[in-house]
DNA sequence: AAAATCTTCCAAAACGTTTCGGATTACTTT
DNA sequence: AAAGTAATCCGAAACGTTTTGGAAGATTTT
């Protein structure tokens, strides 16, 4: 049987008034009681109902976070990354962290709608941000409290955390530039999501401020994974006059566009440039090693996580909108310049 | 302000258990009645109270996933695939998941205990089993239920899904040895992980089908990430007589072999032979790709998962032990025969 | 016409906790 | 000795739901 305040209140002889407020270290408790009652829970190994603690507090201790996903999976090494970093920061902050995966649409909505209204978390960690984002609507109306990694379109007001995408991308740019390329392609994201558009801002800055021709039949949309890198990079690799470079919006089809160029024979970093976006783990240790920007995924899980908290407890946020410069990684896959 | 089942009583002038046995679909509710609860609870946008239902109904829909973890992170790929399963299948079957993640010890015992204590979730899914795995220990003991993947040391008696990593491991040393291989070194997982001893009896049982002469200076145990895998992979690879061939036990290890090998001039699939275990979606686009075993991960997630549920919901088992075969992938980076 | 059976409804209790608003006792101050 | 103040304690209400055990009325059976 599970021990209750009740057991308790028997046990000491006490009320359970008593024993809940001698639990919770109220001052209108005497030591004696207290400790008495410590020593009492502790034996009978006493521990809180979640549930009836929650109902009554009105408040779960709990945030949330639905992963978008277009297939049925999230195993981009990308969201581990953040979730682990979210995951921690909550756990160190002494709250759980609900995760499901919801494609966009009807039933992504209906998790929000059924979170909030159920109480079921107190907050929601946003990731992904999309260009019309329902997402933002649905809580800003409903008042809950949420934070983001990620900007939105329409400049509503909410706390977030991202990277300079579009400078990161013109990094790239200057740098594959400043080896000598003049084709330079570029692997984009789905065009609804915020940081593609970010990230190609800046790859179309780049070129212009290296005074490179931008070209259109250069730029392919990819759905993120090595699959889709490697589909994309072939066809740019079929083309008639192929491009030189390849600047990936991610690591994962970086990877797949390395593959691409390495199954025709050519050699990544000698016969051509590949970049990415993400600074995962694995790309410090592929073959040819990925020249990439890096972000902090790990940290910027953990302060997203802290902002929503500290929003959820109406604690002043240290800063409401933190843009990071994503930093250039140089490595082998974009090789050494090519005259 | 939240509407509650109270006011839904107030707007169609029925009782509160009437608007509650009409939304849960009881029988002793007139359908006249019934459409007009539906239509009104609508309108006003009822959303159930998660805490107050299971308060009352003394369940949580609601599965609970601790990850271990050695150092603060679990962005690991292999972790990654195995959540999505787990998720989705759990979201499929309408259950909630509440992740967190700890590192053995106090901390995860105390994790366990809270969530059990509190009823904060019907059951767990274990993952990555130990040697002795107190976690099973109080779960059986507070009668609570769960699913693993992995099996434990002692012939407990619990449901499990794992894969059969002996019979793995003979299937890599076999397919080395067929190419020649004489000196075949073993990346191990750390000792008090349940698949490190499968997998390395394995790897032994193999080597002595294969009449090879088992050297314990090739066996190597890492911390089953890249880092680990380079680092231990050096040491073997500087051994005044180099194994002409690396078993990694896991991918990622193996990933970080592949490094260790390239940087020292060897060439993978040709030089020096490489596999690992788990087939990550990376293994095969690294380069060379990865020799290695499939194990279908994110279904194997599910499995877990609706065992599990079973177990909740007191349905019979469809089965309780499931071991599956994994399959060799043999792909470029163990090469061909080297003679 | 009385008794039995359905059908439809509801008041009240219960889940385990926290909190509100006193109540009691003991100790100080007048 | 009476009045005031602290220090402890506790009963009852509240959180929002489900379930229990019946009640009321209509219909059928005897």
């Amino acid at each position: 049987m599970v021990v209750k305040l009740k057991d308790i209140a028997q046990a000491t002889g006490k009320s359970i008034t008593t024993v809940s407020r001698a639990l919770n270290d109220y001052d209108d408790v005497s030591a004696e009681t207290k400790s008495l009652v410590m020593r009492v829970a502790k034996e009978l190994g006493y521990t809180p109902n979640t549930w009836a603690q929650r109902l009554q507090k009105q408040h779960t201790e709990t945030i949330g976070l639905i992963i978008p996903t277009f297939g049925p999976r999230f195993s981009d090494p990308f969201f581990s990354e953040l979730l682990a970093g979210i995951g921690n920061r909550a756990a160190q902050l002494g709250y759980d962290m609900l995760v499901s995966t919801r494609s966009p649409g009807e039933e992504e909505r209906a998790a929000y709608q059924a979170a909030i209204n159920g109480r079921r978390v107190d907050g929601f960690v946003l990731v992904r941000t999309r260009r019309q984002d329902e997402r933002i609507s649905i809580l800003q109306e409903a008042d809950f409290p949420f934070a983001a990694f990620g900007r939105a379109e329409e400049r509503l007001d909410f706390p977030f955390v991202d990277e300079d995408s579009t400078y990161g991308m013109k990094l790239v740019v200057e740098h594959l530039a400043s080896l000598g390329h003049e084709r330079i392609a570029c692997l984009a994201p789905p065009s609804e999501l915020m940081f593609a558009h970010y990230r190609l801002q800046g790859f179309k800055e780049g070129l212009t401020e290296a005074d490179l021709q931008a070209d259109n039949s250069l730029i392919l949309i990819g759905d993120l994974t090595q699959r889709g890198g490697y589909e994309q990079a072939s066809k740019l690799l079929d083309l008639p006059s192929p491009p030189t470079a390849i600047a990936a919006c991610n690591d994962l089809m970086a990877f797949g566009a390395m593959s691409a160029a390495q199954d025709r024979g050519l050699m990544v970093g000698k016969d051509i440039a590949i970049t990415g976006f993400d600074d995962i783990p694995m790309s410090e240790f592929s073959h040819p090693s990925l020249t990439t920007l890096h972000q902090p995924l790990y940290q910027i899980g953990g302060m997203v996580c802290e902002m929503l908290i500290q929003l959820i407890r109406g604690e002043p946020l240290d800063e409401k909108y933190i843009l990071l410069k994503p930093e250039l990684m140089v490595r082998q896959s974009s090789g050494l310049s090519i005259d």
